[in-house]
DNA sequence: ACTTGAAGGTAAGGTTATTG
DNA sequence: CAATAACCTTACCTTCAAGT
């Protein structure tokens, strides 16, 4: 099963192969070659169900058509749908997608670097990990095309699409004051990742803002790689500390489902008793009952900003990097309401 | 209006040199 | 002299630069 080549249809049309190459590129005209061999050319590859050889092609043009992936999780939800959307677009100009899962581990994240990289993918779009940062500016040296996603580093000069978590987390507890709760505690992640970090500068700037005393005791973070299980026990025995609790922001979408099972075991009726807030939407959220309200991330347009800055640092080498920050939509639901 | 030759990374296959 | 190691060619397919 070799497939037909270039060769073949050379052979079949009597031209060289490199003739056969400019037609099918579209590059006849430009090269001036005759419309009655072109289209003698077209004919038998259609003929012949002629398929390039990426793997040559590559060999030739040291490119790929191919970019790597690298995102936290591949089972979380909002890295699962991004993925697809980023899937569809780099699909529209011709490239296809290779992905891997960091777990938020460095060592992991290199390891998977390392395969993108001798799998020669054109591009890279990345969520970094913590101490990733030397990795990034090693591709930056070698001006490989490459984006950040949900995260950045700020003393890194690099493109990237995140979105704005500061607002996302200062709307979601403004809206929880708005809606009378008074004392309001957050969960999240204990990372000093941009992301997580900017949710808890924004959870705290609301409280401030909106003259409601706040101390340490209101916070809990959590290490990411705890089970399930674990994560219940944990919100369970942080949410019953708390004096006087009636609201709670979970900061990543696990850490909402986890929070609403811990909520139901301990027999609370959320939004009456408690209310609650998750971040980005989950069709968990809306089924729920009651439905939960959330921070939402505007994910098709965060994959097709990903694409779109990808492709331009791919097709334009050495311009300048962007950065593009979207703003959540805050999708108010009945979980934030004592009716 | 086209053709020729080279290149690019890898591995199968062939040739020559070296060892026992 | 045969087995093996070490080295060299060739082929894969496409595209580019340089021809005619």
């Amino acid at each position: 099963m070799k497939g037909i080549s270039i060769k073949d249809i050379a052979k079949q049309a009597g031209v060289s192969p490199t003739t056969v190459s400019f037609v099918l590129n579209g590059k006849a005209k430009e090269k001036r070659i005759s419309e009655q061999v072109s289209k003698k050319i077209q004919k038998i590859a259609a003929r012949l169900k002629y398929k390039p050889n990426q793997l040559a092609r590559g060999l030739r043009t040291g490119k790929t058509k191919t970019i790597g992936l690298i995102v936290e999780d591949i089972a979380n939800n909002f890295f699962a749908s991004l993925a697809k959307v980023v899937e569809d677009e780099a699909d529209k100009y011709g490239y296809k997608v290779l992905y891997g899962s960091t777990e938020d581990n460095t060592e992991k994240a290199k390891g998977l670097l390392e395969v993108l990289k001798y799998r020669q993918v054109d591009g890279y779009i990345i969520t970094p990990t913590k101490n990733l940062d030397k990795e990034i500016e090693l591709l930056q040296s070698a001006s490989k095309p490459l984006v950040l996603m949900d995260r950045y580093f700020p003393h890194i000069n690099s493109s990237y699409v995140v979105l704005n978590n500061y607002k996302g987390a200062y709307d979601a507890t403004t809206h929880l004051i708005a809606q009378g709760y008074k004392k309001i505690a957050i969960v999240t992640i204990a990372s000093e990742q941009t992301q997580m970090k900017d949710r808890l500068d924004g959870f705290v700037a609301a409280l401030k803002e909106h003259k409601i005393p706040f101390n340490k005791s209101l916070v809990k973070r959590l290490a990411f790689d705890l089970d399930r299980e674990s994560f219940n026990t944990e919100i369970k025995k942080f949410l019953t500390t708390v004096k006087d609790l009636d609201a709670v922001f979970f900061a990543t979408n696990y850490l909402g489902i986890a929070g609403i099972e811990s909520i139901r075991s301990l027999g609370w009726e959320i939004g009456k008793e408690i209310g609650l807030v998750g971040f980005d939407d989950h069709d968990l959220f809306r089924l729920h009952s009651p439905s939960i309200t959330c921070v939402s991330q505007p994910i098709a347009s965060i994959g097709k900003n990903i694409v779109e800055v990808l492709m331009n640092e791919l097709n334009h080498p050495g311009s300048p990097s962007r950065q593009v920050v979207l703003a959540p939509e805050l999708v108010v639901r009945a979980s934030s309401s004592r009716t």
